[in-house]
DNA sequence: CCCTAGGGATACTA
DNA sequence: ACTCGTCCCTAGGG
């Protein structure tokens, strides 16, 4: 989804270019819009659970295009969901399991296509693919759109290849979309170049370039709607730059826009519902706040240091509830294991089962036990489980009571926030059953933790965009 | 009049 | 026991 609408606003910025202008530079690649891609061609199949692996010919065709025009990708990967993203995800799998019933009652095309859905396991096939062709990859610990504008802002990359306006959003240096596999041809946005970008009346859209530059064209992308937080109905880009262009701050921007779409509409508002009103401009400004957070802070792998970074410098330091929607950090033997070696599921820190199987390719078992786990749990015996399988996952579901209760010794370790959303696990995963171990953590032990650069698992927070929606249509 | 939101066609393969 | 669409056109609201 991304921003919808954003590519063709500001369509006047870009330019039609051949790949070959890349000639002898690397490229970041969205790994996961070529699979996209590629499982239309075997749709029925995934959807009916059968054994295939032609959705990797497309990526790998690509790949083989690139290079033949001496272009060189290095591809990026998904990694774990953030947290914020939650609604626009359930809407999307809603979507395609409600397709995925059609499909198995009528056997329509269309239906079996609109269930397509990329899994982990896909990933980690293609994954297999590039290793064997000595094919460059990186796995984004979360978002892989601000991974691919960390590889070309810090130049391991000169371009990002992709569909999704969101790297717009993110002030990509230079994004190319609409990449041809038959011609090579492509759109390609240099983001100083939207300086230059006219509407259809040939007049500038974005005046005083430097202060849209630093802040307000992220802002017109969020205002009008991201895949973190839904706009105001009815507002769109046009309304949002427009909103931006006359007031020059989110906050102005937003208390305009709140008086024309929300305030007109409860004119008739007793004083108790005006005190709600205006507590809801206030909340959406703070949700808006938050989305600016992501677009310039999200977590990236930096492949030079080998850890896990914002994607910007940290100007303050954050509460740390805030820097967790940002992405929370975790060990930083299982950041190596899962952004750099590829080796684990995103989501479950797990290693991928196949790899598991095979012991040619497995890692030390050392590097897969957590420094975490040795930290928060020193008393925990070891050698009652086998040290192959122990590693940091996230735990969904994490009762208070579970973690307040008396802990016998071999037991990990979870400590729950005030709020019950967001928890600090650690846990066995035995290879018949799985069993975490919980033990409170105090405040202070936490924050060490945390600047430790240690593990943080969340459960799924509350849907922010919800919230806000649902009041908003009850006036 | 302009803008937003939603529906329809469409992708992939040799 | 499973991760993201997009373009074009039009109806309808402000």
């Amino acid at each position: 989804m991304g921003i919808d609408g954003l590519l063709t606003f500001v369509r006047s910025a870009s330019s039609e270019v051949h790949i070959s202008k890349f000639a002898g530079q690397r490229v970041a690649i969205d790994a996961s819009s070529w699979l996209h891609r590629g499982a239309f061609s075997c749709a029925r199949e995934l959807a009916l659970g059968q054994e295939t692996d032609r959705y990797l010919r497309f990526p790998l065709r690509m790949i083989a295009m690139l290079r033949s025009h001496c272009v060189e990708p290095v591809l990026v990967f998904d990694g774990a969901k953030l947290p914020m993203k939650v609604r626009t995800d359930r809407l999307r799998s809603a979507a395609r399991s409600a397709a995925l019933q059609r499909a198995h009652r009528e056997q329509r095309d269309k239906d079996f296509t609109d269930s397509i859905t990329v899994t982990p396991a896909m990933a980690d096939r293609l994954l297999r693919k590039l290793r064997e062709s000595d094919t460059a990859f990186v796995v984004a610990p979360y978002e892989a759109d601000a991974q691919m504008v960390f590889l070309v802002e810090h130049g391991h990359c000169a371009a990002a290849i992709t569909e999704d306006s969101d790297l717009l959003a993110f002030r990509c240096p230079r994004t190319i979309y609409k990449l041809s596999p038959e011609t090579g041809y492509c759109r390609l946005h240099s983001f100083d170049d939207l300086c230059h970008a006219t509407d259809s009346s040939g007049s500038l859209l974005f005046d005083d370039w430097q202060s849209w530059k630093t802040g307000l064209f992220t802002d017109m992308c969020i205002l009008s709607g991201c895949d973190y937080l839904p706009s105001i109905p009815g507002v769109g880009l046009k309304t949002a730059h427009a909103a931006l262009s006359t007031h020059r701050s989110m906050q102005r921007a937003i208390s305009a826009l709140h008086d024309k779409f929300i305030w007109s509409k409860a004119q008739s508002a007793d004083p108790a519902g005006r005190a709600e009103l205006l507590q809801l401009t206030s909340e959406h400004l703070e949700l808006c706040t938050m989305c600016q957070q992501i677009f310039k802070y999200a977590t990236v792998w930096d492949p030079v240091s080998a850890a896990l970074v914002p994607l910007h410098q940290l100007g303050t330091s954050l509460d740390i509830r805030d820097r967790d929607r940002l992405g929370p950090l975790m060990a930083p033997s299982d950041a190596k294991l899962l952004c750099e070696d590829g080796v684990l599921d995103p989501t479950s820190l797990q290693l991928y089962p196949t790899v598991e199987q095979s012991t040619a390719s497995m890692p030390k078992r050392e590097d897969v036990r957590s420094r975490f786990f040795d930290a928060v749990c020193p008393r925990v015996n070891t050698a009652a489980c086998e040290p192959s399988s122990i590693s940091i996952v996230q735990q969904n579901v994490v009762r208070r009571e579970t973690a307040e209760s008396a802990l016998p010794l071999n037991e990990g370790a979870v400590a729950p926030c005030e709020t019950d959303t967001f928890l600090y696990s650690a846990g066995v995963r035995s290879p018949m059953h799985f069993k975490a171990f919980h033990v409170p953590l105090s405040d202070e032990a936490k924050t060490a933790a945390f600047e430790s650069a240690h593990l943080f698992a969340i459960d799924s927070p509350p849907c922010l965009g919800d919230a806000f929606l649902q009041r908003f249509r009850g006036i």
